[in-house]
RNA sequence: GGUGGAGUGGCCGAGAGGCGAGGCACAGGACUGCAAAUCCUGCUACACGGGUUCAAAUCCCGUCUCCACCUCCA
């Protein structure tokens, strides 16, 4: 079976192909400055499930995914770097600030069980890699050192610019952005930095034949992407926000350089909503994977509410949904659990959907019907589970924790199992409120009582 | 102004022109000493106005509202 995508410059639906045997997958990552929220994860759990189909359809996949250290500039007017603004507030080297916050995104990955990408290659390691790209770009008339000593790319040189996001050049409005000093030198309001001169600048900054300074946002991607996957991607995976300018820019200094289209297939995941705002920092509506795992669930349920919405469409998160995709998890778990020693079998069906430009709320929906199914042997339920969890990653196979009884607890538990073979109600009752009270669940049954931790 | 989307029951959300996804919540029932869990049953919807069609949530036209992007953003 074959992988389907929609892909955004096409608008359409089209087939993943490999190239040399391989997928190749471009997925814009982090800039590390502060923590990924959980909309952030949303978009790596994008890349995660198309690798994973890819791999349960027998594909080799190739996943680059960059870590922007440098270069992403804050609105703040004096245009300064994301990561020296923070360095500035934890008081700290921003290379630190870097380091620190690219490995609370390993870790996040790992919660949501996503599966780390074959490299990331970090912007701030990559200059030379970026300047040589530039240099081409000056080479072949696609850019000019601007009156500030920056270089920047001539957007009207590149004649397929807009077909991402469906920007025509002669409609954008010249951005507020366009009155900054430091980008004074552009020759057009579309015209974008590749290199930007160090001005007054003195940290994390290069030499470069254009004199001190710093590359700009958009370069690193095109670098990397042609550099680490041989020139061609395959998919190229990022939030819908990036589609312009971030991925028109890329798109056009990439082609420019390669000659060819360098990217197949545009994807796109839509934003994540809190409260029914895009979760945003400005917003104030942050969530982070930390404070779901304080509220007590399971991050993967992150990933299954994830998973019952399609990627394309904005979806509105709130804590009750988190709660019952924890239950579902737990209830697909324990019946995981009651078969030893099941091997996946695949389900077609569950493979169609997802094959369908990754339709996973039906996969989703497939599996709630098969639970349900009397006339299957728990067996085939399970194998198919395990089929689609190659997938979905919702670790189904995961044994529940077994955490020790306190011998307080214990003690409760045999009086009680006492009280209630006396028929004594009263003292039962009181005795399985207590044991609530400490975080246990109590199940009766006619000869016994079962418990679980909450 | 330009661009990309969306409006579905109390809530969240799938939806492929034709026998009403699913989940949560709620209500009844089975089971339980009572609960819990589980199972069964019930509940109901397509923003508005036109149009096409034997048949529209789905296709077409218009209107309204919302979200997102327009040089920060996943």
């Amino acid at each position: 079976m074959e992988l389907r995508l929609y892909d955004t410059k096409s608008r359409e639906i089209q087939t993943v192909h490999e190239t040399n045997h391989k997928v190749r997958m471009y997925c814009c990552g982090p800039t590390v400055y502060r923590d990924a929220h959980v909309g952030n994860m949303r978009t790596f759990l994008l890349s995660d499930l198309i690798r994973r189909t890819l791999t349960v359809l027998g594909y080799q996949v190739s996943i680059v995914q960059n870590i922007t250290d440098v270069g992403h500039m804050s609105e703040d007017f004096e245009a300064e770097d994301k990561l020296l603004a923070q360095s500035k507030t934890e008081h700290i080297d921003p290379l630190a600030v870097a380091r620190k916050y690219e490995e609370h995104f390993h870790t996040d990955l790992a919660l949501l069980n996503i599966l780390p990408a074959d490299k990331y290659p970090k912007a701030s390691e990559c200059i030379p890699l970026m300047q040589d790209l530039i240099a081409k770009l000056i080479a072949k008339g696609n850019a000019y050192v601007g009156s500030d000593g920056s270089v920047y790319f001539d957007a009207s040189s590149f004649p397929g610019y807009g077909m991402i996001s469906g920007n025509r050049l002669d409609a954008l409005k010249p951005g507020h952005r366009f009155e900054y000093t430091d980008e004074g030198g552009k020759k057009f309001h579309a015209d974008w930095a590749l290199w930007k001169a160090a001005g007054h600048r003195t940290e994390m900054i290069w030499d470069s034949p254009w004199g001190p300074g710093f590359p700009g946002w958009h370069i690193e991607c095109s670098a990397m992407s042609i550099q680490f996957l041989d020139g061609h991607v395959d998919i190229h995976v990022g939030g819908i926000d990036l589609r312009f300018p971030h991925h028109e820019n890329e798109r056009a200094q990439s082609n420019a350089v390669t000659g060819n289209e360098t990217v197949d297939l545009w994807v796109h995941g839509e934003h994540l909503l809190f409260q029914g705002r895009k979760m945003s920092k400005s917003a104030g509506n942050v969530v982070l994977i930390r404070d779901v795992v304080e509220h007590g669930y399971d991050p993967l349920a992150l990933r299954l509410v994830f998973l019952e919405n399609r990627y394309r469409s904005q979806m509105d998160l709130n804590w009750e949904t988190i709660a019952a995709a924890d239950e579902t998890l737990k209830r697909w778990r324990k019946l995981v659990n009651q078969v030893m020693h099941a091997i996946p079998s695949e389900n077609v069906k569950i493979t169609q959907a997802i094959c369908e430009d990754l339709d996973t709320p039906r996969a989703i929906q497939i599996i709630r019907s098969l639970e349900k199914d009397h006339d299957l042997e728990i067996e085939t339920k399970v194998g198919h589970l395990l089929f689609a969890d190659q997938i979905l990653g919702l670790d189904l196979s995961r044994k529940e924790q077994v955490r020790e009884l306190t011998p307080e607890l214990e003690t409760i538990l045999k009086s009680r199992k006492k009280a209630r073979d006396e028929k004594n109600w009263a003292e039962s009752d009181r005795l399985r409120q207590l044991l609530e009270d400490q975080g246990l669940i109590i199940r009766d049954s006619s000869d016994r009582q079962d418990w679980q931790w909450r």
